[in-house]
DNA sequence: CCTTGACCTTTGAGCTACTCACAGGTTTTA
DNA sequence: TAAAACCTGTGAGTAGCTCAAAGGTCAAGG
């Protein structure tokens, strides 16, 4: 498989290959005649993985943690549980953070709902933003 | 004012705001004397209202475009009560996709749950992120 | 046989919103 | 007067791609 057969199987960019190929995620052998990249199934499944990984929020450097504990015949379950378990709770704090920001924000729309659009001056609205108190909240990333 | 002094005065880096100054987000002086930035209460008003609206969510030119549209004596009123509404969709689409995948992770977590860590394939358990469908869901950014 | 187009290669830049490091000038303080 | 604490501009680093450029390779059609 060549680099844009590879992306296409797992339909991604053939630039993401390249660069996941770089970080040493994907681990092709060269053709020697031309010096292409040649991946195989097993570059496939990695890239699969990797991608499905990324959608659930992993970086890349967890993820090739990952991949590379299972090329060392590892399980790599305890560490994979553990960064699942850790990202589980970023995303219930995202999703707290996200709600509160929600309900801010649809009290100060219901509140301008009764203010015209025109005031004459144009600062008057903006104090709405500009009085936003965040407390600890919302430092999403 | 200088750089540091409306920086303590929003409790932001200095670094940001310099930043904001060349992305003419602010608009200083310059002390012929010594070639530094003086900024003035304006100033630090702006700077005030681009942190809370960067925690809600708002890009720079977004930013930057109220900002403007204010200075011409023109209400902004309209283009943030429209960016308003934007960010506030997004932000509930956000919410509706993490809520989908925390589902998802908890079940894929209690299933998990009851397997041992040290199987002895240690390819096994990856497959539960391997076989993880997304659907058209988690495009999250 | 040769050209065209579609691929491949590497390198390097661009995106967001900062943050930090560097080298050199200025001001304040002890 | 000398050190500390500021200021300046420039440039790089962060994450995860994406794209552009310049040049090499390969398959198909005329």
């Amino acid at each position: 498989m060549k680099v844009s057969d590879i992306a296409r199987a797992a339909e991604v960019n053939p630039d993401t290959v390249r660069f996941y190929t770089r970080e040493r995620l994907l681990h092709p052998e060269r053709n020697p005649d031309n010096n292409y990249q040649q991946y195989r199934a097993e570059d496939l499944r990695r890239l699969r993985f990797a991608r499905k990984a990324r959608q659930l929020g992993f970086s890349l450097p967890e993820i090739r943690a990952i991949l590379d504990q299972a090329d060392d015949n590892h399980s790599p379950c305890p560490m994979v549980r553990e960064l699942f378990e850790a990202r589980l709770m970023e995303v219930e704090k995202e999703i707290n953070e996200l709600q509160r920001l929600r309900e801010r924000m649809t009290s100060a729309l219901t509140a301008w709902q009764s203010m015209p659009d025109g005031t004459p001056d144009g600062h008057t609205v903006c104090r709405l933003i500009e009085h936003w108190d965040i407390e600890e909240t919302c430092h999403h990333e």
